[in-house]
DNA sequence: AATTCCGGAGAACAGTTGTTAACTGCATGG
DNA sequence: CCATGCAGTTAACAACTGTTCTCCGGAATT
C-alpha cells in the first residue's frame, strides 16, 4: 500500500498546500469571487502559471476548500448528535464543540459561512451538497433517539434542518466573538466576555428547540394556550 | 415643504437609482468586493467618473443598498409580529410575508445574504446593526404578547433572535426555490414545488419554536423525559 | 544509462482596474 | 442677465488581471 508517495507527487502537494492555505489567509479579508490566482501565487511565492498545474481556477480551489473545511466533519457530527446523557449535558458538548471548533479553525468557518451565499455558483453548490448531508446524518442520529420516537422521517428531517443552521449561526457568532478581541487594543478580555455570551444565548436557543422537540407530538390542541 | 426638488437634484438622483439598480442587477453573478466601480458605470452608460459624484466607493454604495434593503422593513416585520390571531394563522401569515417579500425584491434578499458575512467590513456591520435593530423591535413585540408573559428580558431577546435568523434561512430558500425555476427548461413548474416545499418546511420549524415557547417556562424538571 | 514525463519559470498578450486632473454645459441664485 | 455651482465628460496614468506559449531541470520510467 501507501509507498512512501515519491519525492515528485509530495513536492506537489506541498505546493498544492500552499496554494491553499495562502488562499485561506487571503479569504479572510475579502470573498472568493474577487479572489485573483495570481494574488494567490504570490503570496506563496511561485509563477502565476503554477496555479494551473493545480486547480483549473480560483472557483475550483474554492471548492477544494470547501471539502476541506467540511468533508472532515461527517463523524465529528455524527457522534455529537448520538451522544447518550441528560439532554442539557449534550447541549452544552454541542455548543462547546462548536466554540473549540471555531477556536482551531477560525479562517475555515468564515470561508464557509461567506461562501455559503457567495457569488461563485460551483462554491455554493458544494456547500450546500455538504450540509444537506449533514441534514440527513443528523436525520438518521435522530431517529435512533427515543424523544423522537414516532416521528415522520419529513419531521425529523425538518428538525435536522433546523439544528444545521443553527449550528451554523451559533460558529459565525463565535467567530465574531474572536474577532472582537482583535480589534486593535479590546485585548482578550472582551474576547472571553464575548465568548461567554454566545454559549449562553447559544445553549438557551438549543434548549428552546429542545423543548419544542418533546413536545412536537402532543397533539395539535394540545398545547392549551391560544395566543393572544 | 416638498418643493418639487428642482430639475438639478433630480437628474442627480435618477443617475444614483441608476447606479444603485445596475450594481444590485451586477451584485447576482458576484459578491460585492469583486464588483468594479467602472462595471457599474458602464452598466448605466456613464461615465466613471461620475460615480465619484455619488459614492466614495463600492462598498459605499453597498452600504447605502443596505438600507434600501432592510431600512424600510421595520414596520412590517413590527406589525406582523404583533399581529393577532391564532398561533397557526399567525405563523402562516409570516411564512407568507417572507415568500411575497423574496418574490417581490428577490435582488435585494440575495444581496443581504451574501453580503451579511461578505468581503466588505462595513456593509456587514450595517447589515448587522439591522438585524439587531430588527431583533430589538421583535423583542418588543415579544413582551406584549401573553404567551411570553413572565419571560426576563434577556429571554425575549434570545428568542427574537432565533427568530430574526430563522426569517433569514427561510428568506434564502424561498430564493433557492426562486432560482430552480430559472434554470433553463425546468419551467415554472419544479419553482411552484420547491415553493410550497420550503413554506411546509418553514411554517413546521416555526411550529416547533412556538411550542418551544408555550413551554418555556414550565420549570427545568418539567420536561417528563430523559434523553436516551 | 538513455528517454520520457511534468511541475514550475519566464515572457509576453490584450484587457481591465481605481484615481487624478482639467474640461464642458447647464440649472441655479443673486 | 450674469456669475457661480456642480453633475458629468474626456484623457491619461500606473498597476493589475487571466491566459497562452515556450522553455528548463530533475524525477520517473524503461
Amino acid at each position: 500500500m501507501s509507498h512512501t508517495l515519491g519525492v515528485r507527487q509530495a513536492q506537489k502537494q506541498k505546493t498544492r498546500r500552499a496554494l491553499l492555505d495562502a488562499a485561506l489567509g487571503l479569504l479572510e479579508g475579502q470573498s472568493l469571487s474577487s479572489l485573483g490566482l495570481r494574488e494567490v501565487t504570490r503570496a506563496v511565492g511561485v509563477a502565476p502559471t503554477a496555479f494551473y498545474r493545480h486547480f483549473r481556477s480560483t472557483a475550483d480551489l474554492g471548492v477544494a476548500l470547501v471539502e476541506e473545511a467540511l468533508g472532515s466533519l461527517h463523524p465529528t457530527i455524527r457522534t455529537t448528535v448520538s451522544t447518550t446523557g441528560d439532554s442539557e449535558e449534550r447541549i452544552a458538548r454541542a455548543v462547546e464543540l462548536i466554540a473549540d471548533h471555531v477556536d482551531a479553525h477560525p479562517a475555515h468557518v468564515r470561508f464557509i459561512a461567506r461562501e455559503r451565499h457567495g457569488g461563485v455558483q460551483p462554491v455554493r453548490e458544494a456547500i450546500r451538497e455538504q450540509l444537506a448531508r449533514f441534514a440527513g446524518e443528523v436525520g438518521e442520529a435522530l431517529a435512533e433517539d427515543p424523544v423522537s420516537a414516532g416521528w415522520s422521517e419529513d419531521d425529523r428531517l425538518m428538525l435536522a434542518q433546523l439544528y444545521v443552521d443553527q449550528m451554523l449561526v451559533t460558529a459565525s457568532l463565535f467567530l465574531e466573538a474572536l474577532e472582537a478581541g482583535t480589534e486593535a487594543e479590546a485585548g482578550p478580555r472582551k474576547r472571553e466576555q464575548e465568548r461567554e455570551r454566545v454559549t449562553r444565548l447559544a445553549t438557551r436557543q438549543l434548549r428552546l428547540i429542545g423543548i419544542g422537540r418533546r413536545h412536537w407530538l402532543d397533539g395539535p390542541a394540545g398545547d392549551g394556550l391560544a395566543a393572544s
